[in-house]
This record gives C-alpha cells, structure tokens and sequence, in this order.
DNA sequence: GGGCTATATTCGCATTCTGTAATATGGCTA
DNA sequence: TAGCCATATTACAGAATGCGAATATAGCCC
C-alpha cells in the first residue's frame, strides 16, 4: 500500500478510534440532546472526573466535539451533525446480527 | 448509569472498534468495491497473511462482513450498506478539521 | 492575596491490541 | 494417501489504552 493511501487511513482511523469506547459513545449521545460541561458528565457516566476529562480530549482531539470556557467551567458541544448516520448504522449492524443470531437458534431446533 | 444502558453502548462500541483501525479501513473500503479473498487482500495491504486474517476476524465478529467459503479461498463481503454514510461522515470530520486548521494559521500570519 | 471550585495533566499499573513466526486445519489433486 | 495450497489459530513480545489517585492550572469570590 503507498504511503500516502496509509496516511490517509489513518488519519481516518484515529477518528474512529475516538468514536470506539462505550464511555465516549454515552457522551457524545448524551452531547447531542445539550451542551453540558465536565461535572455533569462525570456523574452522567459515573467515572473519575479525571477520566471523563480524558475521554473528553480525545474527542476534541478528534474534532468531533468542541469546548466553550464559562467562568470555571468547559461547555463541550457536538461539533458534526453527520453522528446520527453513525448511531444509525451501530443500530442498523446490531439488529442485522441479531436476526441472524435468532435464525441460527430456530435452524437448531 | 444504569447497567441496561451501558451495555447497550458496549454493544455499540464493540462494532465501533472494529471499524477502529487503518488497515480494516482499507480493508472495508476495498471490499465495497469488490468481494475478495484472503490472499489478495493479504497483499494490498502489504502485512502478513496471519495479521490480514486476524482482522477480517474482528470484522465478522462485528457482523461488518461476511465469508463464503470457494474450495480452500474465503471470500469476504461486506455486511452493511450503511457504510458509505461512516466513510462520509469521516471525510467530513477531516474536512472540517482541516478548515479549523487552516483559519487558525491566517489567524496568526 | 487566600481559599474554593471546575478542569486538565501526570503517574503507575493492569488490560487490551498488533504484528509476526510457527503451527494447525482443511480442501484439492495426483 | 501424500503433498500442496489457502486460511485460521496459537504463542509471544512490544505498543497502546483505560482507570483512578495525586497533582497542577486557572477562574472566581471574599
């Protein structure tokens, strides 16, 4: 594969990467109904405040979310509209696989 | 949060991981154009026949592709039409990061 | 400035992930 | 059946990830 095709993957991959974790799912799910800040999604999630801090820089690293400074606190907000294809097609692989997971038990019986 | 939701998202992350690296980025993308067996995907992405069949594991596992059995080939097929919108939707991020990037440097000249 | 609150960062440790080499499985053909 | 081919699996080393505790940073109010 040539090099420049690679760089391409990857830069595609580390987005996926940031989209890969149960906890960063939940916040950005939850990042799609409001705008919420560090506090109200470390007991959202019910993880260190460190930890949530982290999950959160990954996402911004990635570019999927931004923040806004308030006094002392960060407002992280969702920053591309296009997560509701991808929620879609978690749903949408999730029940294929279930389908067949219940067609293969009914062959068996 | 409660147990049910978060395994609902583990169920969704799960997937979301398999998507989660270059090379079974390449690998997808290839597999959208055509159905490929092992050995030819082994050399497009230039790694060894172990490591490219360990991947197309992970992706069966998440129910993003399927195999079909050709005497002593496998031959891998995507699962999901739902794809494209992922690819897009990561063209999209980049996209927008990359404008992100580009204000701030005029920002600073 | 001193103390409080909200976040970010660092550290150490356990877990998971990646890639290769070596080995096993399984179909095909002579 | 013996040997060859394509693929899958195992074993293992090195890298990356995830977590909380501790610490650092920074704004706000007295």
């Amino acid at each position: 594969m040539p090099v420049r095709s690679r760089q391409l993957y990857e830069a595609r991959a580390k987005i996926a990467k940031a989209l890969a974790h149960p906890v960063r799912l939940l916040l950005l799910d939850a990042l799609r109904d409001k705008d919420m800040c560090v506090m109200e999604m470390t007991k959202l999630a019910g993880l260190d405040q460190s930890t949530v801090s982290k999950h959160l820089a990954i996402l911004k690293e990635a570019g999927l979310v931004g923040v806004q400074k308030a006094g002392p606190m960060s407002v992280y907000s969702i920053r591309c509209q296009c997560l509701d294809g991808f929620f879609a097609c978690l749903e949408s692989v999730l029940r294929q696989n279930l389908k067949e997971q219940q067609a293969l038990v009914e062959l068996e019986s």
